[in-house]
DNA sequence: ATATAACCGAGACGGTACGTCCCGTCTTAGC
DNA sequence: GCTAAGACGGGACGTACCGTCTCGGTTATAT
């Protein structure tokens, strides 16, 4: 993420970054993402505030960096044989995310700002953890040629919908992944259905 | 928003409030969300910021005021005799209001804010806009026993690849509502269809 | 000093200014002028920041408006009708105020200020308790045509060797002020004299 | 300023020392006293802030180091035969000094902190350019007994006027060195002069 | 008619985060 | 052991907006 540093100078201080990546994290579980501040995170973690915005120049920009890895991780679902039951274990991933962890609170945050900040929407587009691993769970599940439509329409389809619930507010019990990789593989697994 | 006072005492300023919403609105466009204040508005509107606080409570509301009946005429399509042909209408109707218009920028604002703002979370959930309108398209285009879903469900399945595209700030160019409007029919409207 | 204000509005707080006179006061005491802050007179004196900055411009122009008046009270000596006392006892409260006083310490600083502060020059420039002090101590000894000098000459002389003693970091105790009205007056008085 | 070093190592860096005494002169008269900060010195001078703690204290003692010795040699006028007339040279270059030169506006400055700063005050104390070279002047002009005051009175005496009137921001053209010069000799030089 | 009551604008109030600057210290690598 | 480079925690700067609080004035209705 940051390299060394030219030559002389004292090297960045490893401790500093850890300090405030776990303020930041700690800080949005606790205050909820608007009433995070750099004034906050700089006190909590202990680091000046000159510190952050050096390494920093946003919020958002932390709080990407304390929690794309795990974002990553929990997207990240052990593959399954059959492809339906791999779909629905990503759903089921997918939801978890976005309603009950700590990353995914964060996530919705960001994309939320992303709506009216366009500095945020280039973070986002430069660090997708949806779009990613959607497309990794259907590339385990549909390999190859047994997929029938594009990949990024193939994971609107598949993310699209759970994504629209959850957003918009919608409670989260009537989600159905069996159902939800039903439809999906329908539609995107046409070939190898022999739909 | 509020209407009844006491008995007697000088009646709310229709022309305040008129000036407030235009403001809003035109702020929203020239600044973007982050940047629209209470103070801003007031200025722009020629009103005090007393009379924000006396008849709104957050600038969310007033946005959403300013926006909603903009927003449902939008999404408000006309009538086609053709299923397919109304559904892609409503599409069209979507994406042009997500990706252009001012009320549809003032709409994913909000959702946004809403993400990590549950006072806007529940302004939003009483003016769904989005979920309302697509309910309308999807009734009138398969109407009664001729859907295959439960209606929240089917909302979910026609706007949400839609909405996730957008949102996470894929090139709209892509988006072909024709491809979109089968693969919805061919899974909400199976019964009709005969699958 | 300050208007009312132009026409509606809440009215300017009487109690936030003296508040932060005092303040002001008590910290240059204290602490000494240099540490004194804008943030620290604001905290002491229960006000906000942007109260101070909507009054005033600066530290110094708050300490003048908090010193001047104790400043033309301390230099102003009850009359007496032998020249050489009056003159004399002009010296000594000049001694008094310039090194045992608030209001000196306070004008020291400014003075100081005022060496690399053309801000600072200017505001003392309209507000010289020493000139205008001096001035009339010389008038009510020497009235008339019985001055051998232009006045501000005449205060200069009368002034200056005290300021200089002072401010250069002289001990106090060597000064006479018997000694210093006899040199004025030998010069300053050469008519009424006969020189 | 500091000489010796253990035994071994590295000598201190001429060079760096006459640029850190160059670059504080230049940006005094550049920016103004306030506005010079030991960064800024060591930016413009090509040295490292360490460099700058490790020899001086602070931003005083490095502005006296670099003016003093201009300061003494703007002071220090060549002998004159008549007394009146080494005094009023003496007095030209006293005003030339606290006036136009850019030694005499550090020292002014120097002077001003002096007055809220206990440990510039010191550093001035122990190295006084006015009173020495008034002293000098005296002492060349009514040498011996023919003076009628102790020393540093008859210092006060003569630089005192003009010291006020510069340092309270009156307009020099008022001030008559000649004029000065009688009046101070008529004072200090009782004796000679055979009043 | 005239009180009464709720509205209106203007703008000052205490509070707090912003992003920047400089302080004095510390920690590197290099000569 | 000095040097330049530069990151560190700390803290004041001046600005902006928050939500609240007076002000003086302006309408309507209710007596």
């Amino acid at each position: 993420m940051v390299e060394p540093h030219g030559k002389g100078g004292r090297p960045r201080s490893e401790q500093a970054r850890a300090a405030v990546l776990h303020a930041v994290d700690d800080l949005v579980v606790e205050l909820g993402y608007s009433a995070v501040t750099l004034k906050g995170i700089a006190e909590r973690a202990g680091v000046s505030r000159q510190t952050l915005y050096r390494w920093w120049s946003t919020k958002a920009e932390i709080l990407l960096e304390a929690s794309a890895i795990d974002a990553r991780q929990e997207l990240d679902v052990p593959p399954h044989d059959d492809p339906a039951t791999h779909i629905a274990a990503y759903l089921d991933a997918l939801i978890a995310f976005l309603t009950g962890s700590a990353a995914g609170t964060a996530y919705r945050a960001l994309l939320g700002e992303a709506q009216h900040d366009a500095a945020v929407a280039e973070l986002l587009r430069n660090s997708d953890p949806l779009g990613e691993s959607a497309a990794a769970a259907i590339e385990r599940a549909l390999p190859g040629d047994a997929l029938a439509l594009p990949m990024p329409q193939a994971t609107a389809l598949l993310v699209g919908p759970v994504f629209f619930w959850i957003l918009s507010g919608r409670a989260t019990e009537a989600l159905d992944s069996n159902q939800l990789t039903d439809e999906f593989i329908r539609l995107a697994g046409v070939i190898s259905s022999g739909s």
